[in-house]
DNA sequence: AATTTTGTATGCTGAATAGCATAGTTTTTT
DNA sequence: AAAAAACTATGCTATTCAGCATACAAAATT
């Protein structure tokens, strides 16, 4: 259980880009809503066709969103990291959610009702252009990997699943290994192709000495080159 | 040239979902600001990579938005007709456009500064969640049609790619010839195919007795089966 | 610690779809 | 209305990728 005060710190000192734009008051309504969670690695969130009822806030952890496709077949749609917010886009749709989220690990995440959100939108201009922002962002994402997935082939896919990975989660402390574990399915999932064939790609990868792999922890030594694939394969 | 009264009838008469939540003094700032523009067919509204300055409205014809991917091959994105907003994205979330937009035949815009736009949702929030669901709409869409495009089958995207058609722009006056005649080129670009193949796969749709072709116009005889394709092909 | 389960690596085979060529047709331009 | 350009239809071939099988390795569970 994450502390009350983890809590507060980030909505009152404002760790969050989102809660530094909100009043006093506002404030605490949130922290008053805010409901603590803890989910276990692979852990469903949510799922698609469920109604939305919450703003989620990942804390601590890795959160994936996806949705399964014809045989089973995950595609990941987007990934995140503390602290970012999810799970409001059906809400204000007014739909059921179309895709699911679950914790790639175990994480910490933060529920408040979307109510309360609406409510506080309704109230602040600053909150509703976060949300405009956001969404304009995403929906601009969502276009550009559209046509990366449709259109480049698998080496390009999978670079460019791994240039993803390089900017959502970072490196460790060496400077080049992925902060991110995940398996060959996963790999798979996010570029829009077979295990086998992620297994597959990554070996001709380590071969052309642009990554190093030891079991799932992969190392980034030709960064450039990862990239050029990524833009033009 | 349309006529400004044309516009005002949109404009003050609400026709529009957009207009009816302003107030008058913010519907004079609009109708004072809004430019008419005609568009030949295939020209360009504006392209990727330009700054975004314009929010606008298509008042009559069809509008495609699209991508240009590997090869000059063109990924549609969404097809805009009578009364629909577009080109807000990519300043909302303060970037170049990732995607262009041409008219499918010969069209009349209507285009409002973004910095007029802006202002009014800074003074009104019912304009503010204008956008929101908007945006929210169509970034549930693009997930979907993402996972479409990646997993289905030549049949089954052709399909679906007919039933966007039919709920886009619907039928003519027999209930089944569709109210768009487009390029063999622009269906495969819309349901990620070679040209080639879209032909190959209306040709069979029709030798399944689905549809009939007359050049570029088409009739949906089968529309159950189609959806069924459409859904598990 | 042993056993079971799950994940990884690699080879082989087949299916799906892209690419190209050619002939005929429609549309656009002059 | 004629000429040019663009589009459509179909066949054949090449390529890419998926599917499956097997062996091995690593994790998770008992």
């Amino acid at each position: 259980m994450i502390k009350k005060s983890t809590l507060e710190k980030i909505i009152k000192e404002d760790l969050a880009e989102i809660w530094s734009i909100l009043t006093n008051e506002e404030k605490h309504l949130v922290a008053d809503n805010f409901v603590i969670h803890n989910f276990k690695k692979n852990q469903i969130i949510y799922a698609e066709n469920d109604e939305p009822e919450y703003l989620w806030c990942l804390l601590k952890g890795k959160v994936k969103m996806f949705k399964d496709g014809i045989g089973g077949r995950q595609q990941i749609l987007r990934l995140y990291r503390p602290i970012q917010y999810f799970g409001y886009r059906a809400y204000f749709a007014n739909e059921p959610y179309v895709s699911s989220t679950s914790a790639f690990e175990p994480s910490q995440l933060g529920a408040i009702s979307m109510k309360i959100v609406t409510r506080i939108i309704d109230q602040n201009r600053k909150l509703a252009w976060f949300f405009i922002h956001e969404l304009s962002k995403h929906l601009g994402g969502s276009d550009t990997k559209m046509v990366n997935l449709t259109q480049k082939h698998i080496r390009g896919r999978l670079a460019e699943a791994l240039t993803i990975l390089i900017d959502n989660y970072g490196f460790e402390d060496d400077g080049e290994t992925l902060k991110i574990y995940m398996a060959r399915e996963d790999l798979a999932n996010l570029s829009n192709m077979t295990t086998s064939n992620a297994i597959r790609t990554l070996s001709t990868f380590v071969s052309e000495k642009i990554i190093t792999v030891d079991g799932r922890r992969i190392k980034i030594v030709n960064e450039p080159a990862l990239r050029k694939i990524s833009k033009f394969g």
